[in-house]
DNA sequence: TGTTGTGAATGACTTCACAGCG
DNA sequence: CGCTGTGAAGTCATTCACAACA
């Protein structure tokens, strides 16, 4: 496990899996840094350099056989095996995000639902039944959970990340609207389409 | 207006936005680098360096007027205005798009709904009616819209980007779980959150 | 005094270019 | 011969540090 992988690194990592199992369903068995690269608009050498801080994983005049490089990043990322993630915040998004299709196949499985709002405590939601926040930690110890999704209003998102820290989480994956502070050792990645499209309105 | 400003650049000034308006509406008149850069986990000579990229905005000794600073990154960011956007693809994600409340506010508004299943055209998806995908063209050259939504499954997002790259899209945010190429002239923003899951197991 | 705006210095990332190997 | 893996070179981004100024 090498140390010191800058994290855009890491951020690519997951973009080529995914080539990589789309390659696999059209029924593509090897590919080329080269390859690749015109397929997700990164040069070759990019692709080949970021592989070299984890292994070589290719054949020199050939290139890399698909499946095997697939499972090598699978067993780097840490997504050969399943996610148990819980819920904060069941709201209209957390409704759609106990619905989406797109996390069980990538072995991450919502387990747990939370909601300050005790009217909706004990709400069915999908299979999950709403729990109320003050079982929030024992239940995360109970299930061994390390990774969250806020999906709160922002007014509540830093107090709730605050919660999931102490409770031991790890991971966080934030749909609300803001910013967030967490301790050293805790990880968020933000989800806010509106901060993309403004991203894009920029260049019009 | 300022060119070859680096995209990360860009990247950033709707978080700072996003920032300046969480604090406009906790009462806050003024603020400095220091402390914007505080609350996002940014240095304050980075937020200085981006802002310096498109003009003078504070007073020294004193900081940034955040009403001010805010108006300014909505004029550079050009948000404004109103955006009329096109979605295609009208399945689950589609439907919670249509509802999905963090669009309005910005001034991002759903204003036709396109999906290339016959059975879907001509249901309504809350106050739009779903239409065929050969009326996609002509519709975007009434609305004139620049930016369009893609929520299809992965195997049609790329000939759907071709069909809206040649109706004259400009902006596309991508939600279908594939990367996809376009021509040059017009960029494409990726929501997919599984990949942001993956990005974060890695530190587990 | 406190904070901005900014060249200069440092650090990080990407690309180059080629040895090495299948 | 073709493609990988990788040091070296080049480019780009961030941080430093301070003059300028309210």
């Amino acid at each position: 496990m090498p140390a010191n992988v800058p994290d855009i690194v890491i951020g690519r990592l997951p973009v080529y899996l995914r080539a990589l199992e789309h390659l696999l369903k059209g029924g593509h068995e090897i590919t080329s840094s080269q390859e690749l690269g015109e397929q997700l608009g990164y040069s070759a050498a990019q692709i080949r350099k970021d592989l070299s801080f984890f292994g070589e994983f290719g054949k020199q005049g050939t290139g890399y056989r698909i499946s095997h490089l697939a499972q090598e990043l699978r067993k780097i990322l840490h997504v050969d095996r399943e996610w148990p993630v819980v819920l904060v915040g069941v709201g209209a998004l957390g409704h759609a995000l106990v619905r989406y299709g797109g996390f069980k196949p990538k072995g991450f499985t919502i387990v747990s639902a939370f909601d300050s709002d005790a009217s909706k405590v004990g709400q069915r939601v999908g299979a999950l039944v709403v729990q109320d926040m003050d079982k929030l930690a024992s239940e995360i110890a109970r299930i061994g959970a390390q990774i969250a999704i806020i999906a709160t209003p922002a007014a509540t998102a830093q107090e709730v990340a605050n919660t999931l820290a102490k409770a031991g989480i790890q991971a966080i994956l934030n749909y609300a609207p803001i910013s967030i502070t967490v301790p050293k050792g805790v990880r968020v990645q933000y989800v806010d389409p509106a901060l993309l499209m403004q991203r894009l309105t920029y260049y019009l």
